[in-house]
DNA sequence: CTCCAAGTTTGACGGACGTCGTACTTCTCC
DNA sequence: GGAGAAGTACGACGTCCGTCAAACTTGGAG
């Protein structure tokens, strides 16, 4: 485990309602959640490069931290990249059924 | 019925998710939507000046002014007052569930 | 009809936010 | 250990957004 890498049980809290939904209320930071939501159950983890495109790499980067401080990814490495991991149990239990209904509400708008 | 009120089958339809989440990503308009959300039932009806505090009215028109354009509210006559009227059918078909578990979380969270 | 209360419109302003380039760090692989 | 790929940190910059005050509009009460 590299250096930076944060344990699971030590990640911050998620944050409340309206800061989550200020997280996600950006179309890169909304993309990203989506392509980790997207993968097969369980395993959701995803190099960061593979979450966005059209961005240069700061931009990307800043992105990944609001949502990490926010409490919806957990940064962790993935192969020889760094990547991240979507906190399902963490948003289920902080808001319910949030993160599912967004996700359909994205899938259906397609 | 005044000249500005708008019937329910012609409102604007419900917005994008992103553009959803962004309406609601804000303190005040997050507040005005507990408010009405909270109201008994299907008559989820209130005016202006009870959904908002500490704000200007210039700037709470302004933040109606979102939420009518967003989907989620419908401006409507209440009383002797303009008022608002949450548009719970039409956001539980655009987005199932979300206002369900929005609220639940806004309400855990106290 | 006139007045008043309640909202809206408009314009201005300040701070927050998304974006980028550049320089720096840290892993991996040879 | 050196080279290079992949991200991060920092600073700058422009735009968007929330806020307000002031002037205007509108519906209702008397």
């Amino acid at each position: 485990m590299p250096s930076w890498e944060i344990p699971s049980d030590q990640l911050p809290p998620v944050a409340a309602v309206q800061k989550l939904l200020r997280a996600l209320a950006d179309p890169a930071r909304l993309e990203m959640v989506r392509r980790l939501a997207s993968l097969p159950e369980d395993k959701a983890e995803a190099p960061c490069s593979d979450l966005y495109e059209g961005l240069s790499k700061s931009t990307a980067t800043h992105h990944f931290k609001i949502l990490v401080e926010a409490g919806v990814l957990h940064p962790v490495m993935v192969g020889p990249s760094r990547g991240h991991r979507l906190r399902r149990p963490a948003l289920q239990e902080a808001a319910p059924g949030l993160l599912d209904a967004l996700m359909a509400a994205l899938a259906r708008e397609r």
